[in-house]
DNA sequence: CTCGTTAACTTGACACTGTAAAGTTAGCAA
DNA sequence: TTGCTAACTTTACAGTGTCAAGTTAACGAG
C-alpha cells in the first residue's frame, strides 16, 4: 500500500511524506521496535540509505512521525469539540473524549508519541504539533479557572485525567472482562471532577 | 559496579539476578533503546549468549526487568502508605505521592513499564508484581466507593489521576520552567477529587 | 545544445544487534 | 570412574543504524 507509481521513483519529492506514512504502518502492524529505517525505505522502493538523506537519523524520522502523530492527534480533539453543544462542560468532556479516540483509532502512534524516548524536541514540526494540542486543551479549561486559581492546576487535571485514562486503556490489553463487564466510561469518570462554571 | 567475583564467573546461581540488574543500569544509562543483550551479557562477564539461557528472547529480559520494576513500584507505594497518618484521605494522596516518587526515582524503568511493548503477561514473577501494584490501589480507594457505587469507578479515577500526572512529568523534560514556576503539584490537584468520606 | 552544479538518491562498508544450533565444561549422583 | 544434566561458550547468519563515497537526474547559465 501507499506506492502510488508502482514504478521506480524519480525524484518526485514525495518520498519524505511516503517514509512517514509506510513508518506509521509499520508502527502499527510491528509494534514500537518494529520502526527501522531500512524496511520503511525497502517499502518505499528505495535504497536503505535514502532515508538518512532526509532524516539523517532513526531519531529525525521517530520525531517526524511523532509530529505527524500529535497533529493527528490534535486534529481528533478538534473535531469532537466541533460536534460539541456549546457549554464549558460539554466541551471538557468533548476534548476528553477526543483525547481517549484518538488513542483507540492509533494505539500504536498514541504508545509512540508518548513513550518517553527522545526526540528532537526542536523539530519545528513537532514543536508547532504538540503545542497546538496542548492550546486546545489550555482553552477548554480555561473557563473552569477561578479567580484566585493557578490555570495550570485546572489544566494539569484534566490533562492528567484523560492522559491518564486513556494511557492505561492502551497498555492493559489483558483482564478479562467478559461482556456486560466492561471499564468505567471516561464520562462516568468525569463526573468526580468537581469544577466550577454550569455543571450541566 | 555490580559485578561482585571480578573473577571470571563459574555457575554460582547469581546470573541470571545479575543480567537484570545490569539491564536495569543499561536502560538507566542509554534510555529505552538502550537495552541489549549482548551488552548485558558483556558487562556481566560472560558470553553473548548466555543470557538467552535465561530469558530465552529479549522479551523474557524485558519481562523480568518490568517484573522487578513493579515490585519497585508497589514497594514505593507501601512504603508512602506506611508513613502516613491512618485516614483514608491520607492514604489515598499518600499512595499517589508514592507514585509519582517512583516515576521521578525510576524514570527509566517507569517509562520502560508503561511504554506498551508486549511482554510476557503470563510470566509468574510479573504478574504477581503488578498485582501487587494493583491491589494497593484497590484497598486504598475502597474507603470511597459508596453503596450504589462502582468501586472499578472510584480506582479507575484516582489510578488515572496519578498515572496520567506522573507519567506527563516524566515525558515533559522540557517546558522551561524557571524557579517559582514550578508545575502545581499532585497534592494540589488532588483536593478537585470529590470523594465521599472524611475529607480531612 | 552543452556545461556545471546541486539535490536526491545508490552502493558499499562496518560495527552492532537478536537468535538459533551445536559444542563444551562443571558439578553431582550412582 | 562413569554418565547425566545444567550452565554456559562458540559459531554462524540475517537484520539493523550510520557513515563515506559514488552516481544520476534536473535545471539554469552560457
Amino acid at each position: 500500500m501507499t506506492d502510488k507509481p508502482a514504478r521506480p521513483r524519480k525524484r518526485d519529492g514525495t518520498l519524505r511524506d511516503s517514509l512517514i506514512k509506510v513508518g506509521i504502518t509499520l508502527l502499527r502492524e510491528k509494534g514500537p521496535d518494529g520502526l527501522s529505517l531500512r524496511e520503511c525505505a525497502a517499502r518505499a522502493g528505495v535504497s536503505h540509505a535514502a532515508p538518512t538523506y532526509h532524516f539523517k537519523n532513526l531519531k529525525g524520522l521517530s520525531t517526524a512521525i511523532a509530529a505527524r502523530a500529535f497533529s493527528l492527534f490534535a486534529q481528533s480533539m478538534e473535531t469532537s469539540i466541533a460536534d460539541a453543544p456549546d457549554t464549558p462542560r460539554a466541551r471538557l468532556t468533548a476534548i476528553c473524549e477526543g483525547y481517549l479516540a484518538f488513542a483507540k483509532a492509533h494505539r500504536e502512534l498514541f504508545l509512540f508519541m508518548f513513550s518517553g524516548l527522545d526526540l528532537d524536541g526542536d523539530d519545528p514540526e513537532f514543536e508547532t504539533a504538540s503545542t497546538r494540542a496542548y492550546t486546545i486543551l489550555s482553552e477548554v479549561s480555561e473557563p473552569f479557572v477561578g479567580p484566585g486559581d493557578d490555570p495550570e492546576e485546572i489544566e494539569l487535571l484534566i490533562w492528567s485525567l484523560a492522559h491518564g485514562y486513556s494511557h492505561l486503556a492502551m497498555i492493559n490489553k489483558k483482564r478479562p472482562r467478559s461482556k456486560g463487564n466492561d471499564l468505567p466510561t471516561l464520562a462516568k469518570i468525569l463526573r468526580h471532577l468537581e469544577l466550577k462554571p454550569s455543571d450541566t
